[in-house]
DNA sequence: TTGTTTACTTACTAATAAGTAAGTATCTTC
DNA sequence: GAAGATACTTACTTATTAGTAAGTAAACAA
């Protein structure tokens, strides 16, 4: 029964993404699953080990999704990338990345070496989405591919942040310049 | 000695910017202050209103920044709110949008209406000095103003959450764009 | 059938959290 | 110089936290 330790990941995911990293407690996953704290310290012994699952488990998330749509046109698949955000932004969830980074410096080491393992390779991938979308004549943008990666993944982070505060307009405002912005 | 009060909100402010609101303890304030735990709640009984606080000391911070740069061209004046970003930045800390906003659930209410509030009139800010300038033709871009003052808005405050995780280079490659998105 | 592993539970511990009640030294006001 | 007010301290409480040690019931393996 593998199907606990998956539930408490998918919990956890969900938690951090509500309430943050250092605010939520293994009470908050043992009472909705009717199981004991004790039953989660069994699978991940340590907070961080359950955070690294959580991450973990975000990157092939990520590389499932990015595997799907790697025949499309490069708009095609940044519109999916969008559309990803736009979920998160529909059940009021923030990404991992805004959740976590506020708390970084708080974070344990290991948990930080996968964070930035883990934003280095969205970036290289819309950098390279864009590189290719550029060559195919579909993106048209200013400087190099790798500084407007930075600037659309930074937006899209930013912008669930935002529609948190000020509502959900914040995202799609946001998210239609985005593409505007390059097409 | 109202010294004392200033100091922990100062100090509440660094913490909060550095580690996350509910991530760090009166202790954290008490210790550094050489004070009692009990000195802090005697200026501020619970934390929510230490926690308004330091979002009201950030509302003055930014009127009083906003109303010394009234007089300058309006490209001097955007170039002056990502300078005060851009030093937040070099000491390792996010603005306190970026920092609260993940937490918004779990902040008590009066501290979420307040940062509502600060959201809405540093965008309103942003807002007006694009419209300005867009009609003395300093700046120029498409759709509203109010749309492109999200955008600017979003980026730096992301810009200082990615520079943790990825480095302070996020900050410069997304801030030299924004500017140059507009001139 | 016996032994071992799996998947937990019960029942804790030690640390830390926010918050409070009551006391005290110093400064201020009349 | 007496009476408050100010700015704290000492000494708590109660709740919650991550984490652990020891036990148990059921599934599986030899």
């Amino acid at each position: 029964m593998q199907d606990t330790k998956e539930k408490i990941v998918g919990l956890a995911d969900q938690l951090i993404k509500t309430k943050g990293f250092n605010s939520f407690s293994y009470k908050d996953i043992a009472d909705p699953l009717a199981i004991r704290n004790a039953a989660v310290h069994y699978y991940f012994p340590t907070k961080a080990d359950l955070g690294m699952a959580v991450i973990d488990q975000e990157i092939n998330f990520m590389n499932t999704g990015i595997a799907n749509w790697e025949t499309l046109p490069e708009d095609q698949q940044l519109r999916h990338l969008i559309a990803s955000f736009e979920n998160k932004c529909n059940r009021h969830m923030v990404c991992i990345m805004g959740s976590l980074s506020p708390d970084y410096n708080t974070l344990p080491e290991n948990m930080q070496a996968r964070l930035r393992q883990f934003s280095a390779s969205v970036i290289a991938w819309v950098t390279k989405c864009l590189e290719n979308g550029q060559k195919k004549g579909i993106f048209h943008f200013k400087g190099t591919a790798g500084d407007r990666a930075l600037l659309i993944v930074s937006n899209l982070l930013a912008s669930l942040l935002l529609s948190r505060v000020m509502g959900e307009t914040a995202f799609e405002n946001i998210s239609k310049q985005l593409l505007d912005d390059i097409l």
